[in-house]
RNA sequence: GCUGUUGUAGCUCAGGGGUAGAGCACUUCCUUGGUAAGGAAGAGGUCGUGAGUUCAAAUCUCAUCAACAGCUCCA
């Protein structure tokens, strides 16, 4: 007999080699229905695996995410067998589960995929999966499947295959399709119920550029059609959400042709909320110590030999300007920090006025791939929040913290709460994409991870994710569409004052090199401003609304009454319109709201007379009547 | 940058080898209306750009630019 645990800490004896499903059905039929996998000391596997030995359980059913995954990772092998039934002779490549669904690498050799093929296929994985067929594990050599796969002429599976160890390497089959995979997936094809097929796309073999591009299938499947239905709801609503519709519908920014591709233009609307911001976080930025700088929007080539960024970028930017003078060349800066070193290091620097903090709205210009291009999250010009703190290795720990307090204070305050914190270290196994000494890479990456284990930041590290002159620490937000875009980020870097040469003179009358940290908690204003629109919905704080109020006349004979009480309200530092269109209530009402103003106040014939207006809060309709004082007050309370 | 899709009025889109259409927005007039679209008339486009095929191109072909999705990239 074997002890089983579970998840409450009760302990059950089994018979040795009892399956998760048998154990899922002594406890009840019920759970044993809806159970697609169990976790067996913290791993995932089939509930079919016989268990051996005493073990924990847990068990993971539609609701959970691991359950979630596997039904997923199931559903991409029946795609897979459908799309062979369908179109023969198609390779594989990867088909794992992801976030929302699953997708699966496919090569159609010289007939590719389209959308018409889309639907028949959708049929097909419904078909195969009312077959009830089961998924069966077997443990395969590495000589048998590799045998398997060139009778089947399949060279990405071969490819996969080679990287696998003997005697780890097993096959999954259901119904007609076998497929190179180390599982857990469902018991049975039945309980896939309900399939849509999201994308197709390219997508390179491996993630190498150099290599094939298969078609990458997206898809999503469900156990009731009930579900399937909900969430296509959901995306169309997330749709509505996207910062580059609610930017052109509420007159935020836009783009031209002829300014060129990931320039935006910001219009007057736009330009009031990112001001607001700007305002906010420099308010802030004077509260914590930090010195404003200004400085121009190029810089000499050398500038950007000296930091290194000329090496690694130069190629990939916007190339040099020219001068009438012969060899003379100018970079639009692609970021702040050599500037900024510059202005640290223009004299000798005493310890006593360390830490030193440079901050800056910086518009930088980067010339990114066209493909990347996206709204206001991903542009050739834009506007970092950035600042440079230049400290002694003593007080980095503590300006690291500092800047962590500051940053999560900006994302409270704009309603982010949903934010992950990543750890973004060196690539163990290619150091050579990065400068600097191992120890400085080392001290710099230990600082980070303190820092954020001090104030217990939930974080999650990302090898290979950091910058080529340093570890950072980045806030990533999710877009309507769940897509992740980093935000704010802090960076620590032992490069530059380097290469700038920086000095401090400390307390030993010695010269010392200061670290520097880069920080940015807004990231930049375009890209946060993209995501802000989203999170709120077009439906900006009252803070940063570009309008607050919208005075609606019920006819023009109270157009008058309107822009008195336009300007009483300004006069207590409230911003708003009046709405004096020859147009009946309704379509005010309707437009304005659309329009996303916070309250709209209705006057007419009453309110004249009573000196009072009638307040309507933007999404929640009449909140009644009350004084043009009693307003202000009121409002000026929810700032 | 790669693969695919798209590009027609300010916006959302229909149409399609014989020189352009709808709704909304806009302008004017009527209406003076009380909590999400009042009525009428009018104006507005060399169909992204450039070549080619054709008696004829907005429509077909090629190139180019831009947008969208994903990949790759992100100082």
């Amino acid at each position: 007999m074997i002890n089983i645990t579970f998840p409450d800490g009760n302990i059950r004896q089994y018979a040795a080699g009892t399956t998760s499903l048998d154990v899922a059905k002594s406890i009840s039929e019920g759970l044993a229905r809806v159970v697609l996998a169990a976790s067996v000391n913290g791993e995932v596997r089939d509930l079919s695996r016989p268990i051996n030995s005493d073990a924990t359980i847990t068990f993971h059913k539609w609701e959970d995410k691991e359950g979630k995954q596997t039904f997923w990772h199931s559903s991409a092998h029946l795609l897979a067998e459908a799309i062979e039934a369908l179109h023969p002779g198609t390779k594989f490549g990867i088909g794992p589960a992801i976030e929302n669904g699953f997708y699966y690498d496919i090569d159609t050799g010289d007939k590719p995929l389209t959308f018409a093929d889309l639907p028949a296929i959708e049929q097909k994985v419904l078909e195969l999966a009312r077959q009830k067929n089961e998924y069966l594990r077997s443990e395969v050599s590495k000589t048998d499947a590799i045998k398997y796969f060139t009778e089947k002429g399949d060279e990405y599976k071969l490819e996969l295959i080679d990287g696998l160890q003997d005697g780890q390497i097993t096959f999954y089959q259901q119904g007609n399709f076998t497929d190179l995979c180390k599982g857990p997936h469902i018991p049975n094809t039945e309980s896939i119920k309900a399939v849509k097929i999201l994308n197709l796309a390219g997508a390179y073999w491996r993630g190498d550029i150099e290599r094939a591009q298969l078609t990458r299938v997206y898809a999503i499947t469900f156990p009731k059609q009930k579900e399937l239905d909900e969430y296509l709801v959901l995306l169309e609503e997330a749709k509505k959400r996207d910062h580059r519709k609610l930017g052109q519908e509420l007159e935020l920014f836009m783009f031209s042709d002829k300014v060129g591709s990931g320039l935006p233009l910001w219009l007057p609307k736009g330009t009031a909320v990112r001001q607001r911001l700007e305002d906010f976080l420099k308010k802030e930025q004077i509260k914590r110590g930090y010195q404003p700088v200004i400085t121009p929007h190029i810089g000499s080539k050398k500038l950007y030999v000296t930091s290194g960024h000329w090496e690694k970028y130069g190629k990939d930017s916007f190339q040099p300007i020219m001068t009438p003078q012969e060899g003379e060349e100018f970079l639009l800066k692609p970021m702040n920090c050599p500037h900024h070193c510059e202005i640290y290091g223009y004299r000798p620097r005493s310890y006593r006025e360390l830490p030193v903090r440079i901050a800056e709205f910086g518009t930088v210009y980067r010339y990114e791939m066209s493909g990347e291009l996206h709204g206001l999250t991903r542009v050739r010009g834009f506007t970092q929040d950035d600042a440079h703190i230049f400290c002694t290795e003593d007080q980095l720990k503590e300006e690291f913290l500092g800047v962590l307090e500051l940053t999560r204070f900006v994302l409270a305050k704009l309603g982010f709460d949903n934010f992950t914190a990543q750890i973004s270290l060196r690539d163990p196994n290619d150091k050579a994409k990065y400068i600097g000494t191992d120890e400085n890479w080392r001290k710099a990456e230990q600082a980070i991870i303190d820092a954020a284990a001090e104030v217990g930041l939930n974080t999650v590290t990302a090898f290979g994710e950091a910058a080529f002159y340093g570890p950072k620490l980045d806030f990533m937000v999710k877009d309507a569409l769940g897509r992740s875009w980093q935000l704010g980020t802090i960076q620590v870097d032992y490069n530059l004052p380097e290469r700038f040469n920086l000095k401090y003179i400390g307390a030993d009358n010695a010269e010392h090199q200061p670290v520097m940290i880069h920080r940015a908690p807004f990231g930049s204003m375009e890209r946060f401003m993209g995501v802000l629109i989203e999170n709120c919905a077009g439906k900006f704080p009252l803070w940063l609304s570009p309008e607050q109020f919208a005075i609606l006349p019920v006819s023009d004979k109270f157009v008058e009454y309107s822009y008195q009480v336009k300007q009483a309200l300004e006069a207590e530092d409230l911003r708003g319109v009046v709405d004096d269109r020859n147009e009946t209530i309704g379509r005010k009402i309707r437009d304005n709201e659309l329009k996303r103003i916070p309250f709209l106040l209705i006057v007419g014939e009453k309110e004249v007379e009573a000196g009072t207006v009638s307040v309507r809060k933007q999404g929640e309709g009449d909140q009644g009547v009350v004084s043009v004082a009693a307003f202000a007050e009121m409002v000026k309370g929810m700032l």
